[in-house]
Order: C-alpha cells, then sequence, then structure tokens
RNA sequence: UGGGCCGUCGACUAAUGGUAGGUCAAGUGCCUUUGGAGCACUUUGUCUAGGUUCGAAUCCUAGCGGCCCAGCCA
C-alpha cells in the first residue's frame, strides 16, 4: 500500500491556471507540455518539473505532451530520449502527445521565412567573434551589425542557400531583428539560426541548419496550442523573446511562466558536473545509486511514490531555495514503511553459541512480514544452536544506556528466545571471535511467562541456515552540503565523499531472501531497507541501501561522546 | 555596474490588507517483541528603515542581501 500524498498546498502556478480556467481563457483549456533535451538523464530536479506540468494539467483535467527539446543534434542521442521516455513513466505519468521540436523544422524554417520577408529577420556574415564583440555588455548597448539592413531579397538568397547546405558551418547565422540596444541581452538580435551540417538522430542529414532554443520552444508550445508553458527561473530572461516570436508571426499565444529549479543538499543537479563524475569514473554510471538521476534512484530503491510525495511537499515557488536531503529520506522511510516486508539480516556479523540448546535441533519460527500491514502475513524463520548477530549489537563493556547484549546480560532474540551472555572468546589478537549464551527454553517466541522484561530485542540470523550476500551501504556522494563549497583552486571533486560506498562482502541473511527478485525492497528490520540489485546472482543476491532507519542510540551514543 | 527575479522558523512552504499556519529537522514524554513505526507536546520566523492604512508578511519608497543574463547550448 502506497502512502497517501500529502495534501498539495497551494502554490502561485496552480492559482494562475485556476484564474485562466475560472475566466475561460482559450475555452478553459490547460494543455502542458515537459519539454527534456535529449542529452542526459533525468534527475530528480527534473521530477519536479515533471510533476508540474503532468501533476497540475490533470488537476484542471488537461493535457500534457512529452515533447523532445531536439535542436542541437551535437549533444543529443536516442539513448537518451529511451532512458527519458522510460524514467516518466516510471515516476507515473503518460503523456498525451510524444513529440520532437525536430518534427517542426519545417515549420519553423517557413516561419523563418515570413520573419525575412515581413523584414523581422536577416542573414548576418560576422563571425561568433564579431557578433560576440558587437552585442555589447551587461551595462553598453550593442552594436548594430553591417549586414544589419540588407534587402529583403538579398536575406531570403542567402538564408535558401544556407538551408540548402552551400555555407560551412559558423559563416552566417539568421538573427531576429529587434533592438541591439535593449537592456536584456536576449533581444539583441537573437541568433534564430545556426548553420551545423551535423547528423541528427531523427533527421539524420536533412537539415543543414538548425533552430537555436529562442526560435523553437515558443513556436513548439503554441503549434500544440499549449496553455502554460512552466520552465525554470533562468528563463524568466527570454519572455519578452518568446512573446516577440509568438506575435511577430500571429500564432497561437502560449504563456511562459517560470518557477525555481529544485536544488538538494550534498548532491547537485547539473548535467554537465553529473557527466563528469559519470565520465571520470567517479560512479559507476548514470544509474549509480549514489546519483540524483532517476535511474540511480530507482536502483537505490526509492519508489516513485515517495519522490512525488517528496517533490510535492517541497512545493514551488520563486525563491532559489535548497531542499534538505532529509526531507527526501523521510519520504522514503514513510512509503517503504508502509509497503516493504521484513526480514532479518546480519550485516557485520558476530557469533552466538547457545550452549544449553540441543546441538541438532532447529525450531521454524513464526516471524511477522510487515507490522504495518496485517496482509502480508507471516513466515518461518529457522532457529538453531549456532546464530549470527549484529557486532553492534554486543559490548564486552556497555556505556550507559546501551540495553542490548553485554555479559550477564539478558536480550530477546527477536521471534526466538531470551538469551543471556555468559562468556567469551577471543583470538590471540585479542578479537572477539564468539559470544556463547544460555536461552530460556519458556520464552520461545519472546514472551516470558513469568512476565519478566528485558531491554531490548536484536536480530539474529541462523548460521546454518544463512544466505551470504553482498550488502553495498551508501552515504551521500558529496560530504560538503553544498558540493561548490571549495577553497580557491579545487573544483566540486574536492568534496566528493570517499565513504560515499561501503561494500560488505560477507553479510548473513536469513534463507528466505535466497530468492529475493532483482529490485524487491525489504526492510532489514532495525537496519534500514535494503533493495536487490541487478548486479545479484543466483545464491548470491547484492542488496543495496536504500536508506537507513532512523538511528535514536546512534543520537544518543554521539551526544555522550559530544 | 544595466536589466530581470527573489528575501517568512535551522530547511522547504502557506497566509491573495484582517488570528503568522503546515511539512522536514531538532528536543521532551508516552508506547513498543524493530532504540523502527506510531501518538502527544515543545522550541525557533515575516531582511532593515521609513511611509500609506483602523489594521501591513502582504501596498509604496529607500537601503541591504541573494540568484539569473554578455553561447552560433538548452
Amino acid at each position: 500500500m502506497a502512502s497517501s500524498p500529502p495534501a498539495a498546498p497551494s502554490n502561485f502556478l496552480r492559482d494562475i491556471i485556476a484564474e485562466d480556467v475560472k475566466s475561460g481563457k482559450h475555452g478553459g483549456r490547460v494543455q502542458t507540455r515537459f519539454p527534456p533535451e535529449p542529452n542526459g538523464y533525468l534527475h530528480i530536479g527534473h521530477a519536479k518539473a515533471i510533476c508540474l506540468d503532468f501533476g497540475l494539467a490533470d488537476e484542471f483535467g488537461g493535457h500534457t505532451n512529452l515533447r523532445f527539446d531536439d535542436t542541437n543534434p551535437e549533444k543529443e542521442d536516442i539513448e537518451y530520449v529511451e532512458s527519458i521516455k522510460n524514467d516518466v513513466n516510471w515516476l507515473g505519468f503518460r503523456w498525451d502527445g510524444l513529440y520532437y521540436a525536430s518534427d517542426y523544422f519545417g515549420q519553423l524554417y517557413e516561419w523563418a521565412i515570413k520573419l525575412i520577408k515581413d523584414g523581422n529577420a536577416y542573414v548576418d556574415d560576422s563571425s561568433a567573434e564579431e557578433i560576440r564583440k558587437n552585442r555589447g555588455t551587461l551595462t553598453e548597448p550593442g552594436k548594430d551589425s553591417p549586414y544589419r539592413n540588407r534587402s529583403v531579397e538579398e536575406n531570403l538568397n542567402l538564408f535558401e542557400r544556407m538551408r540548402a547546405g552551400e555555407f560551412p558551418d559558423g559563416s552566417r547565422v539568421l538573427r531576429a531583428k529587434i533592438d541591439m540596444s535593449s537592456p536584456n541581452l536576449n533581444m539583441r538580435d537573437p541568433v534564430m539560426y545556426r548553420i551545423l551540417h551535423a547528423r541528427h538522430h531523427r533527421t539524420g542529414d536533412k537539415w543543414p541548419i538548425y533552430p537555436m532554443y529562442d526560435f523553437a520552444h515558443g513556436q513548439s508550445d503554441s503549434l500544440e496550442k499549449v496553455t502554460h508553458s512552466m520552465c525554470s527561473l533562468e528563463f524568466a530572461d527570454h519572455q519578452p523573446l518568446y512573446n516577440w516570436f509568438i506575435a511577430q508571426l500571429g500564432i497561437f499565444p502560449s504563456r511562459q511562466i517560470e518557477f525555481d529549479r529544485l536544488s538538494l543538499t550534498y548532491t547537485m543537479m547539473s548535467k554537465r558536473k553529473l557527466r563528469r563524475l559519470v565520465e571520470e569514473g567517479r560512479v559507476t554510471g548514470w544509474h549509480d545509486p549514489r546519483m540524483p538521476t532517476l535511474s540511480g534512484m530507482r536502483r537505490r530503491g526509492y519508489t516513485p511514490e515517495a519522490i512525488r510525495n517528496f517533490v510535492t511537499a517541497a512545493g514551488v515557488s520563486r525563491t532559489n531555495g535548497i531542499v534538505e536531503l532529509a526531507m527526501l529520506e523521510h519520504f522514503v522511510r514513510e512509503d517503504l514503511n508502509k509497503r516493504a516486508l521484513r526480514v532479518m539480516a546480519v550485516l557485520k556479523p558476530l557469533k552466538i553459541i547457545i550452549d544449553n540448546y540441543p546441538e541438532n535441533q532447529v525450531e521454524e519460527m513464526d516471524a511477522v512480514n510487515n507490522p504495518e500491514d496485517a496482509s502480508a502475513g507471516t513466515r518461518k524463520v529457522p532457529f538453531s544452536r549456532v546464530l549470527y548477530i549484529e557486532q553492534d549489537d554486543f559490548r564486552e563493556d556497555p556505556p550507559k544506556g546501551y540495553f542490548r547484549l553485554s555479559p550477564g546480560r539478558e536480550v530477546r532474540l527477536r521471534y526466538g528466545y531470551f538469551i543471556t551472555a555468559k562468556s567469551l572468546v577471543k583470538n590471540e589478537k585479542g578479537e572477539l571471535i564468539e559470544v556463547h549464551c544460555t536461552y530460556d527454553p519458556a520464552t520461545r517466541g519472546g514472551n516470558s511467562p513469568d512476565g519478566r522484561k528485558v531491554k531490548s530485542t536484536i536480530h539474529w540470523v541462523s548460521a546454518a541456515h544463512a544466505v551470504d550476500a553482498v550488502v553495498r551501504n551508501y552515504e551521500t556522494l558529496f560530504s560538503k552540503e553544498n558540493p561548490d563549497d571549495v577553497a580557491p583552486g579545487q573544483d566540486f571533486t574536492a568534496n566528493l565523499n570517499p565513504n560515499s560506498l561501503e561494500v560488505i562482502a560477507d553479510a548473513k541473511l536469513e534463507p528466505s531472501l535466497a530468492s529475493a527478485a532483482v529490485a524487491n525492497r525489504y526492510q532489514f528490520e532495525r537496519l534500514g531497507y535494503f533493495c536487490v540489485d541487478p548486479d545479484s546472482k543466483p545464491g548470491k543476491p547484492v542488496f543495496n541501501r536504500t536508506v537507513a532507519l532512523k538511528d535514536t542510540w546512534a543520537k544518543v551514543e554521539r551526544k555522550h561522546k559530544g
């Protein structure tokens, strides 16, 4: 059972849409789109945009398209479009229309011709360097290009020849004729088309010229009759241009609305930097469970419900904030608590021998699969004379407040018996090898008939029945909340957490886990949530720790140590 | 420095001129065959200074602080 999503708080996007619907704008119709560029994998930041684009449209009975903004063939690849489709679906959303900006190359070309004929666009022979120089600066206006006042005929002729592939890359561009002295740099005769003799993953070699984002995005929205085009804050300066093209072309007036991106502590959303991590081998790939990509989180064991609930709870505004990772982890635990089956697993084994338990006896103990969900039923767990418990669950010299096993103390083995530690065996180096205990046969199942209480219940696995497993524990990829907070001369890689991955080669699992299917999620009692990694082999499962359980004792101990 | 956007508990976010509320985090207690979960409670906030108003987080002015923009990337 998935957790119920938090009540959606009001936000300015919903307010705008609600008002438009109420006033009957566009006949009350709501159409949105999610427009990724297929040049990388989707991350948790995109999940916010996806939830907004799909979620808001859905709330108002509207529709959402998935549109690939594939106007830069040099960076894009079919691999990315497939992963993006997969991730959107995994998150739980279904698009109405599937489009590509490249579907519109023909129409865009026609519209460029119209702008030229109307005297609103011109071919510029300047080099990129010259264009940059003439653009001016933040404080100084730009200068008109010497090619700005070419005749319509000449512009038409040149642009048609650009399209025909007559000119080399970078030799000319088509520019909108707006205002070289605008305080908004985007309005200083922005480039509409560049020459790029590059093979496009969908249109092949058909086009030697490609439209820029600014000459594709708004028009694509318009073609799809998008009513509310939501994008991130850094595009706010592009809105006047977005509107300008729509007005000059006299086409459907889509409206752009900007919102803040999602930022999270201890990670980063920059595709460029994530790509570096992948390419430099700092992680195992885009799917590495430490990555903030949706594919990484999926492999880590995060659920789509948890991510959606988190995104909703984090909200949306126009403020640049950074959400604490702890909040995401809260929603992951909340969701998994309700759905994950409980099992017993010992990550760092310590051998326990119950001296007064019959040598060859095995008992099948009843264990509850999920205390949050009675319908999950029960299972049998074998109990025998030699067990493993967690090394952390025994202290020869227990500190104050430590309730677990220690010499002379009695604890409960979950679903098993009360046991008391009697003696220790150490190796020649003085390291603890095994603990000899006695058990109380009257406490089977974990209850004492005399009403005797123990302060602690610990988990265990029967040594003879244990399944060996590899367990990968993850910490944050970066050791600083803000990975970009570095000393001069360093970059974000200096903040990589050297302990972000801990591989445990010899964890001991209860036998029910021998055939756990890939991607299945479990709670290892008292430890955390874990899911089965695709690297698993028959008889040798590999588990990823999704998130640890809250650890009150660790907190207490930390405080005592100061 | 020109333009744009934005400043509310430690974090995120509501309050649409009329009781500053919610979630996370932190803390306390209860409960517990997971030191889990759950339940109850608690702490902390409107960037500053003026102004308008019966009344300002909200409107106005100024200041301070942050983010974005000078790709033939998106």
